[in-house]
RNA sequence: GCCGCAUUAGCUCAGCUGGUAGAGCACAUCAUUCGUAAUGAUGGGGUCAGGUGUUCAAGUCACCUAUGCGGCACCA
């Protein structure tokens, strides 16, 4: 006698260990239709797996929170299948789900074309109609290796040559079609349903290592069914509409061109943008204790051998000699045994100098040093992305020198100014990391032991949620990320928080303890927006464009219904402006909707609109963008109101 | 950097199998003075990313280069 108990906590008894589906027919016959997989203690598992003595078993059906992921990953399958099918020859490699869909690796020397794509969303839409059973079958780990290399598939070969020893070898069998995998998978090709498209094709290299072949990966994307299919596919388009490059240019902010790839032009619109996030961070940054420097742009490369940079990153820095180039045609441009000098790749080193300057105490400490530091980088043409991921930055950067027992109090002085920041900007769907000690690194394990659990404990403290980023920090030290997600879901560091033992030691940085002795004072890394570039389209993204008001480039659009009152409205307009608002007026001979249509397209958060009757009564009429409903309003209260409106967030004391 | 795709007027895009460029918006001019998301008419504007080749003939085919896009790799 076998004993279940199912999730309402009623027992059911079988003669012999049931199976999923044995267990789903007992209680009805259309939950047996329905049944997708099963949960047993709490594991997903197949549902023609036999369940033991004693398990807690639920049926997992269309509408269970597992039932996507499986979807997802037969969906995969699916694919796979299809490709074969279509394609002889191909190998598979892996197939996983991933955030709204799947992927999975294809070996083929012809590449995709998006024709095939069609040709591959059809097979695989006949397959599901085909409803071709799933069977699952364990193997040996020789035969298997053996079978896999016996087909031409080196790639599964390899993967289960690699597989823990303990490791089940499955091999899910899909009709004839075979793979392996973990599972679980859906009991027939059925299930899977009509709501899946292909996406797209990408090149992605085996196992990650460019060292490796290249793959050709297809995405895909998988849903219960055809409306939530629908509804992904038009929140993509949406997406779309607040990509930060698109509206950059809609908006006239900024723009790149191929003479300064990775570099922005900055228009006057964008630029306000930028200083008035500059003003802000400098007073947040004066208020919380920092010193502002400025250091050169450009620095003889044996600071940047010294402090180790050059050994790592010199294939992405901008070098430079230090001579005047050859006038003469026939001879080199640079004669070889020239001084090379770096464009400054990062800020540190050079607020290293600064604090080498005389003596310090360790009364001094801690020295917070800020910088808006000008960097260059030699970013692969592949990684460059608008104004994410550029080749000249802005830097909001900082080093903290302090005491190693400075060291928590200061990171989470650090964390709460980050907080205050974030909270002003209305950025609120943060990711905290904590990227601990990498392979290859710098320092004592001990002082990695200490350094990382002072971050862990300072982000408890803050009582921030944070994952760990196992192995990705700096060479000399782990870091705090802080990540935001862009309009088309991928994430981003903006801020970041890093601990370093090794560049004080590298620069020779040192302070005079009360004993009168010589200490290595700790340098935190560390930096609110991350750069003014990628925190700008971060921002613009976030608000669609619909900037908040201290951060709108035009404020107000004062708009005169009839030529007869352009007089009223320049002295509105002068007026707003005197109340140091970015105030624009639109005169052109046009109709009000006409006006009002175009500056709401460009996001301009209040329209004033004037006529005879306002101009009469020395009033305004107030749109606000996005609504209908128009507020008229004495002018004098106008401009109060607004200028009001228009204060930075950090200069509210309502 | 790697794989794939793209590049036609300021923007968004047509242009079939090669016969020598088209629309909408924008812009300019004129008319219109019209109360909250497009007034009408007229007009100007393109060495079809750059280069080389195939061809009687190339926006269209091939190759190279550049840039962009989607991924991958990288990211101090």
């Amino acid at each position: 006698m076998v004993s279940i108990t199912l999730p309402d906590g009623s027992e059911r008894d079988f003669d012999s260990a049931p199976t999923g589906l044995d267990i789903a027919s007992s209680i009805s016959k259309s939950l047996a239709k329905k049944a997708l997989a099963m949960t047993v203690n709490g594991e997903l598992r197949d549902l023609g797996d036999e369940v033991g003595d004693g398990s807690i078993v639920e049926i997992v059906t269309r509408e269970h929170p597992h039932a996507l992921d499986l979807i997802r990953h037969d969906t995969a399958h699916l694919l796979a299948q299809a490709v074969q099918e279509l394609f002889p020859g191909t190998q598979v490699t892996i197939g996983p789900n991933i955030e709204d869909g799947f992927f999975y690796d294809f070996a083929r020397d012809e590449p995709f074309s998006t024709d095939d794509l069609e040709k591959i969303e059809k097979r695989m839409a006949q397959i599901v109609e085909d409803d071709r059973s799933t069977r699952k079958t364990v193997w040996a780990r020789d035969e298997a290796i053996a079978h896999f290399k016996d087909i031409g598939e080196h790639y599964k070969a390899e993967i289960i040559a690699d597989l823990p020893e303990d490791e089940e070898i499955k091999v899910y069998y899909h009709g004839d079609w075979h793979d392996l995998c973990r599972g679980p998978h859906l009991p027939s090709t059925k299930h899977i349903g009509k709501a899946f498209k292909l996406m797209k094709v990408a090149g992605a290299y085996w196992r990650g290592d460019h060292r490796n072949a290249m793959l050709q990966r297809i995405y895909g994307t998988a849903w219960t069914n055809e409306k939530e299919l629908k509804a992904y596919l038009t929140r993509l388009e949406e997406a779309e509409k607040r990509d930060h490059r698109r509206l950059g240019r809609e908006m006239n902010l900024f723009h790149l061109q191929p003479e300064a790839q990775g570099s922005v032009f900055w228009h006057p619109k964008g630029y306000i943008i930028w200083r008035e996030l500059e003003t802000y961070i400098r007073r947040r940054l004066d208020a919380d204790g920092y010193v502002e420097v400025k250091t050169p742009q450009l620095l003889d490369s044996k600071l940047w051998e010294q402090s180790g940079h050059w050994a790592k990153f010199r294939e992405n820095m901008f070098v430079v000699p230090d001579e005047i180039p050859s006038i003469d045609e026939d001879a080199p441009v640079i004669s070889g045994d020239a001084q090379l000098m770096a464009i400054k790749p990062m800020n540190c080193p050079a607020h290293v100098q600064i604090f080498r300057q005389g003596i310090k105490s360790y009364r001094d400490l801690p020295i917070r040093m800020a910088e808006f530091g000008c960097c260059h980088r030699n970013e692969p043409h592949g990684a460059l992305h608008g104004l994410m991921r550029v080749r000249q930055m802005t830097q909001d950067d900082g080093h903290i020198f302090c005491r190693e027992d400075q060291i928590t109090d200061e990171t989470s002085r650090f964390l709460a100014l980050f907080a205050r920041v974030y909270t002003d900007m209305g950025l609120t769907e943060i990711s905290y990391k904590l990227a601990t000690r990498p392979e290859v690194r710098a320092g004592e394990d001990e002082t990695w032991d200490r350094a990382e659990e002072a971050l862990a404990d300072a982000l408890r403290a803050a009582d921030l949620d944070f994952e760990f980023a196992e192995g990705e920090g700096a060479f000399y030290g782990p870091k705090l990320e802080f990540h935001l997600t862009d309009a088309i879901g991928r994430t981003w560091q903006a801020g970041t928080f890093q601990l370093d033992y090794v560049l004080p030691e590298r620069l020779d940085a040192s302070y005079v303890d009360q004993s009168g002795a010589r200490q290595r004072p700790v340098m935190l890394h560390r930096a609110v927006f991350g750069s003014f570039e990628r925190f700008i389209g971060l921002v613009i993204e976030h608000y669609a464009g619909r900037l908040p008001f201290w951060l709108a480039p035009v404020q107000i659009v004062v708009a005169p219904i009839t030529s007869e009152v352009n007089e009223y409205a320049l002295e509105c307009a002068a007026r707003f402006e005197k109340a140091g608002l970015r105030v624009d007026t639109d005169l052109r001979n046009e109709k009000i909707n006409y006006k009002v249509r175009e500056h709401s397209h460009e996001k301009v958060p209040v329209i004033a609109v004037v006529g005879a009757r306002e101009a009469e009564a020395s009033r305004v009429s107030l749109r606000r963008l996005g609504q209908k409903e128009q507020e008229v309003v004495g002018l004098d209260d106008a401009v109060t109101a607004l200028a009001r409106d228009a204060r930075p967030p950090d200069l509210r004391s309502d």
